[in-house]
DNA sequence: CGTTACCTTGAATCTCCTCAATACACGTGG
DNA sequence: CCACGTGTATTGAGGAGATTCAAGGTAACG
């Protein structure tokens, strides 16, 4: 059972420069210039940490943060009134946490730490001032958002038309590709914080299943998983077989 | 077969006023400041008129256009390698198309005309404009893109978690709703351009298997569907098979 | 050393898929 | 006017794939 601990921002804690930030190091982002630096570094509130369990957003809560997640693994998730769950996304360092609640008023899924996170926090009535405020911060929002739309319209397509085997190909490769994106990757070995359940409420199987299916991947040596030790073998392969359109 | 035209602008046609534009008249959207409206009014290139089957935009293409949908149904779609297709989503009035070709650089899924289309046409390289123009074009667009993620993530819980009968009842209502939402309502009958085979690549099902849901949910009586069009009996026992959350 | 979370496996059942055939409405050309 | 094609809707039989339920197994942790 995931706990129920909530999000509670310490503020006035020491802050690390954001000329110094994490996610700026990682050469994902354009560069910022240093006015931009500036006007960033006074509308944070502050940074704040999250154990594993934690949810940080409640599905239909309307909260006063905005975040960007520094380091950590999180999953975004809707609940249906049975309790069937379902996990649209993940989300790493270097992504935007409550867009829908700062811009469409109420957060439309949850969100819940999968291990210990930091988080950079904002004032979500700030997020209207990214936009008054001229040079491309409010672009970089949209960047991400139309990001994430096409990391949505791809694991439709996922749970809509492929095979367990596939959906299970598809989304290891994803979380890896991503995790190597922002520098979680050494050698071919990510850290994974996902166990089964997740990854069947991922792709839409029940649990039972996904773990036949899992184990029968396995086999074929494509890649080596074992508690949260992801590593990739074959990703080429592995790749054809999740049925990607393109390369790398 | 969809047909192959692809979309063609006519520049320098007859072009309404922006300030009697459809779709502002919706009340939908926040209302334009003056200078805004005459901002907008420049940026644009022209109206295209495409007919039913037309290929908008193709996954992977890098077209010029950033467009807006004046009237029509249109339909995104991402396609695996071997042809399984997929409906991401769909697009009515109001709705914002090729955003991902003017953010991402390229188009990450098609867009198909289902009925006949008017359009409005911008060049894409002046999306940066809007935002460098202080009064709140961007966010905006901004509020869209957050708006289209909340779609595609209640598709993902469709697809992922519920049954068949729950998905078709699901798309349905939003179908209708959001037709509703842009005043293509009258009475409680809609116009829907839409396929069986359109339903079943939505919701991830064989088209024998969503007509024979489809079949037992109409002797239901919460609606009647024939052709195109779509009369709505019974909401709120729709909303219940749908598994909905929230209330209308 | 018992608890808890996670993983594994099997048997019975049901959902959904494939394949194939048929029906119907429409428009076109002979 | 009818014959024909095409797109859409419908239906059935048989089999693959997924679900549920239930039982164990393993490893980490207090």
């Amino acid at each position: 059972m995931p706990s129920s601990r909530r999000l509670k921002v310490a503020g006035g804690r020491p802050l690390h420069d954001c000329r110094t930030c994490p996610i700026r190091a990682l050469g994902t982002f354009r560069p910022f210039a240093p006015e931009e630096l500036r006007f960033v570094e006074r509308l944070r509130i502050g940074e704040a940490t999250v154990a594993a369990g934690t949810q940080v957003f409640q599905e239909g809560e309307k909260s006063p943060y905005l975040l960007t997640v520094l380091s950590g693994w999180l999953i975004k998730t809707k609940t249906l009134p049975d309790g069937r769950r379902q996990i649209i996304n993940y989300a790493i360092a270097g992504d935007l946490l409550g867009l829908q609640n700062a811009v469409l008023d109420k957060m439309q899924h949850s969100v819940e730490a999968l291990d210990d996170v930091r988080l950079c926090v904002f004032p979500k009535e700030k997020l209207w001032s990214m936009f008054e405020h001229p040079p491309g911060l409010g672009f970089d929002v949209t960047w991400l958002a139309a990001q994430e739309k096409s990391i949505l319209a791809d694991f439709l397509v996922s749970v809509g038309q492929r095979s367990a085997s596939e959906r299970i190909a598809f989304l290891l490769l994803t979380l890896f590709r991503r995790a190597r994106a922002v520098g979680l990757v050494e050698g071919a070995i990510a850290d994974l914080p996902i166990t089964q359940e997740h990854l069947a409420d991922t792709i839409g199987f029940s649990l039972a299943h996904t773990n036949k299916r899992l184990a029968r991947l396995k086999r074929s040596g494509l890649f080596d998983w074992r508690g949260s030790r992801f590593e990739m073998i074959d990703e080429r392969r592995l790749a054809e077989l999740a049925g990607q359109p393109s390369s790398p």
